[in-house]
DNA sequence: TATAATTAGTGTATTTTTTACAATATCCAC
DNA sequence: GTGGATATTGTAAAAAATACACTAATTATA
């Protein structure tokens, strides 16, 4: 039986989608290939998982080289195992997605900056091996978790404005929102602290700025989370940047 | 590169939870080892994935080989791969769920039948390797897919009564539900097809007969379906047997 | 053949949640 | 101090969810 990996054998990969929220975009990070095949193109990062590794672990891996970050969310989504899905052998891959809050990345030195850009989930294309699929189910993935989860707490910086919040909401679900029904909603949950502090530098009324409350986040990943929220009837789908300094 | 399998390999198997229903009980279909390791003991289908296979192909002929069904509900679920969860090497299995409807597989001729059985959810114990986490997973998964898809028509027979419907939802869902509230729920979806048929040879008042509306079915499929429910207020958890031949 | 046993079938009032919708407030720039 | 920009707030109506109990139809059996 320690032929199995001779008959059976397989290299298995992790690829990462990692996303980030700045200036009202809902963003991943992509990595200019440094090997063959598709040298020098954009893809999703990822890398063979070690032979003694658990699986897991090469995806944290993965994701603290590039990112430089620990303790970040991070959850399984999908294997890709088509027999013909890298040009070079066989390759299962698994496909994880995590989520940064990307101020902290942005203070990353810049040896990785260099070959690692964020791209604006809707302006992602022509990605190699079968990455658009990947990158698909990831999508998917995080539209059925923000119903179910406050997903804002990973993706927002420590204290965010209620606009923010709901522009989150907006670019992942890729719906607009009744600005009233969505804070009623959320106020309700409790789930919001109020820090009594406003917006500063901006040209126009500043708005209050909240953080999320860790214990009520704690007690909603254990008892649940109901987000269901209807696209506004208003057509106007305006996707406003709102960097709040 | 062709080394890669060399260095970066796993034996990569697949594994399966096949689900059905059967006298108001949620099953699993298990089978007896024929090698070691945990020869003789009973635990999930599962075997390698060819080197030439699709992933999924080979999660479709494990599913084949142990029911003779074809184009059968399947999805996949997670991927475990812990360096050590195989004794014998670093083994990557990717677990499958499927839901059959078990009145089919009983036709089934006897030859996988004798080293397989089908289990009620609630008894299965002891599973080798990390299958209580498998079996643990795939029953979340069908927790969640009964609330956005009308699963019944993937496990009852073609006839059934608006009971045997109800009491599918209480075993996967684990809850109880009023009769009432149920059926008004259900059929203002304009899901079901009234056959104006009755239950024969019960000693009781007998049940009228409701099958899937296919074309609803695919509707469903594609916009959606959201089927909340809360469990009833009544303390009685009662889970009678509903074999209504 | 009457009755006991068993499960099927049905409606309503109340509460909760969701929805649609627009005017005023606050800040900065000029 | 006016204009531009975004923030903030409430209510009425509609829809959905909930709690709840009696009558109906059949077979078994006394």
């Amino acid at each position: 039986m320690a032929k199995l990996q001779e008959f059976f054998g397989a290299a298995c990969t992790v690829d990462n989608v990692i996303f980030g929220f700045d200036e009202g975009d809902l963003k991943i990070l992509l990595i200019k290939r440094g090997e063959e095949p598709f040298s020098d193109e954009w893809a999703l990062p990822g890398h063979f998982v070690y032979p003694s590794e658990d699986l897991e672990n090469a995806a944290v891996r993965v994701l603290e080289e590039m990112t430089g970050l620990h303790n970040v969310f991070l959850e399984q989504v999908h294997t890709f195992g088509e027999a013909n899905r890298h040009p070079f052998g066989r390759v299962i891959t698994v496909a994880y997605f995590s989520l940064i809050k990307i101020a902290d990345y942005k203070l990353q030195p810049a040896g990785i900056a260099k070959k690692a850009k964020w791209v604006p989930i809707s302006e992602v294309t022509n990605l190699p091996f079968d990455h658009s699929d990947i990158l698909e189910a990831c999508f998917e993935m995080l539209k059925r978790l923000v119903r179910t989860r406050p997903v804002g707490f990973e993706l927002l910086p420590p204290k965010f404005t209620l606009t923010e919040l709901q522009h989150l909401y907006e670019s992942i679900l890729e719906v607009s929102l009744d600005k009233r029904n969505f804070r009623k909603k959320i106020l309700s949950m409790n789930l919001l602290i109020d820090l009594n502090e406003s917006q500063e530098g901006v040209a126009h009324r500043p708005a209050r700025l909240f953080s999320f409350d860790k214990g009520k986040y704690q007690e909603f990943l254990s008892d649940g989370f109901n987000f269901e929220v209807k696209e506004s009837k208003s057509k106007s789908r305006m996707r406003v940047s709102t960097s709040a300094s």
